[in-house]
DNA sequence: AGCTCCTATGCATTCGTATTCACGCGAAGG
DNA sequence: CCTTCGCGTGAATACGAATGCATAGGAGCT
């Protein structure tokens, strides 16, 4: 591979005009500036980044940390994420971890500049990496979940206000007798989607008992045996909200099994409107975020904080929007 | 941060010694390496892996190039690269492009060996920085999807003896009337499976007729419409294959649209096995790839590679199994 | 002509680590 | 007692690009 200084030689220059060419500065004089350009063309020079990086402190890496992958809401996020971050003229290092996520080696990555910054989706307030990277003041964004009275940037969807869409459809609807599934407390968003449930009945004075308030892990196995206990007994819900989509597919799954009618008998709505809840089969009532703007803001933002240290940290929190569908009663006029 | 300079000193060795240390090399004095050792705990050392990278000539880095993660292949198949990468103690870097792949970037990151090498997911023959990459003999392993006679390791599954697996299944069952959906002649993988299926049938001395042989993108969506095309008519085939899955539940959803019985009057089959398809309303035959297999090899044989520049290139096909499901007539004894 | 000023360029240094080379010192051998 | 060897260590250098500093040379002014 050639390096700066062949093309110097070739270009007849020093190093360090070949230096200024690539950094587009403008004071080379032009006949020079072509003479190395052709330079630059004739060997197909390539700059070695790893060199680049260590003389600006910045290696052009967002290193991303997030789940498995096996909840499409991930990759969706992950697509866009990448897609953010490809346009930014930057690259993306990935970490997929088992939950609760333990990034040890990603906060490594950044003291070791390998990184220039950490996008977190799946950040617990467990995390002791998390809570070291951010104690180090290191650029850091949390995205989709958050951690109150964490000192870092955070950027997230109102998962509060999209349990309440839920709980008001449900209840505008006539729908009262309701159970919640899915969930874990130290996963910001389950939490605050069931809470926002909750906390919508009980304004209408309408307590869920706890029976009807089921965790399970997040995935359709669990869901599916969790809505078999919930729905098998005379005593059952006419509807339940699912704090995510897989979730939801698996209590749907459950209801069809035992014979019960959806919608009619009993309505089911998820969270995060992943692709398969528009599929015909599926067709599953579902809170949408909106996670281009959710992934472009965290990208944008990581940016700023890295240039700029001493930044106030910001907190934002885009609304959500119900997407209802047939789980709860909306009939297609299919074309 | 503290560097290996400041180790040296708070540890009265010189910065070379400290390197040593670092190496686990065996050639310093047991006292001195503890002194070392208790310093590098102090300050809470971490290298910095530029200047490790720059002078070792090697990153740590291995790029992934994928297509968009709509697909849940392909988010299946990455969280067992990452698994394999992390394993291994190195990290990953992705891409995700859109397709027909151009991996223009991902190609100029080793070339600027911002990493030690490549993993491409859905490589095209059409790619022109992929043929770059490997005309300049860069270290680059194909897995998934295969290109014969380009000089590189590829890790693939017999994709062609996965679609002769669906056809005579098919044949076996007496269903002769059928048709395939899907694929791009330039995506390996669709075509070999495509191969297969059309060759099991031709040597049983059934060709199948050119409009029950669709192109389609591999969308949910632009199955379904390709499939109320296909199955819309009176003359309709009795069984169809999908040369992936998500086109099967495409079909799927047309089939139930138009209220065509599956399995009764309709068998569907898919590829790729993915999660959903074994969800019980979905419940689609399917043919499944050794995923982690297909990962871990991948991963390995691009470890080696990199270590070893001359070395005879491998290519390894993994067999594939056929995952028998309601789609095509197996009814489950649910427990 | 002598002075200043500005532009274009080269030289030298820097980033943090790994590694080569050279050397001091103590032990072993004659 | 003088060599030889080997172990442990430090000094110096290289990796490739970016940049501060110095300077040559030309233009413009008096």
């Amino acid at each position: 591979m050639a390096t700066s200084k062949d093309i110097a030689r070739i270009a007849g220059v020093s190093q360090a005009t070949v230096s200024r060419v690539l950094q587009n500065m403008d004071n080379v004089d032009e006949s020079t500036r072509q003479r190395v350009l052709d330079a630059l063309r004739e060997t197909g020079y390539v700059p070695n980044l790893q060199a680049r990086a260590m003389r600006m402190r910045r290696s052009g890496l967002i290193g991303v940390v997030t789940g498995r992958l096996t909840n499409p809401f991930y990759p969706e996020l992950l697509d866009a994420l990448a897609e953010e971050i490809t346009s930014a003229g930057l690259r993306m290092a990935l970490w997929t971890t088992d939950e609760p996520a333990s990034s040890t080696v990603a906060v490594q990555a950044i003291q070791g500049s390998a990184i220039d910054g950490l996008i977190f989706t799946t950040a617990t307030s467990k995390d002791p990496a998390l809570r070291q990277a951010v104690a180090q003041q290191l650029p850091i964004v949390l995205v989709n979940r958050s951690i109150a009275r964490l000192q870092c940037d955070q950027v997230t969807s109102d998962n509060v206000a999209g349990g309440r869409l839920v709980a008001e459809y449900f209840l505008a609807h006539g729908r009262t007798s309701v159970a919640v599934v899915g969930g874990d407390d130290i996963i910001s968003t389950s939490r605050e989607r069931r809470r926002g449930f909750t906390k919508a009945f009980a304004q209408q004075g309408i307590e869920i008992p706890a029976h009807r308030q089921r965790k399970c892990d997040f995935t359709h196995d669990a869901a599916r045996k969790v809505g078999l206990e919930l729905l098998g007994s005379d005593d059952r819900p006419a509807a339940v909200f699912c704090v995510n989509d897989l979730v939801a597919f698996g209590v749907q799954d459950a209801a069809h099994q035992l014979g019960i009618a959806v919608p009619d008998t009993l309505w089911i709505a998820g969270y995060d409107d992943i692709p398969m809840a528009a599929w015909d089969r599926i067709d599953m009532t579902s809170v949408r975020q909106p996670i281009d703007e959710l992934a472009k803001l965290a990208v944008d933002t990581l940016v700023r904080r890295i240039k700029k240290h001493d930044m106030p940290f910001s907190h934002r929190r885009f609304s959500a929007e119900l997407m209802v569908r047939g789980s709860t009663g909306w009939a297609p006029a299919h074309d």
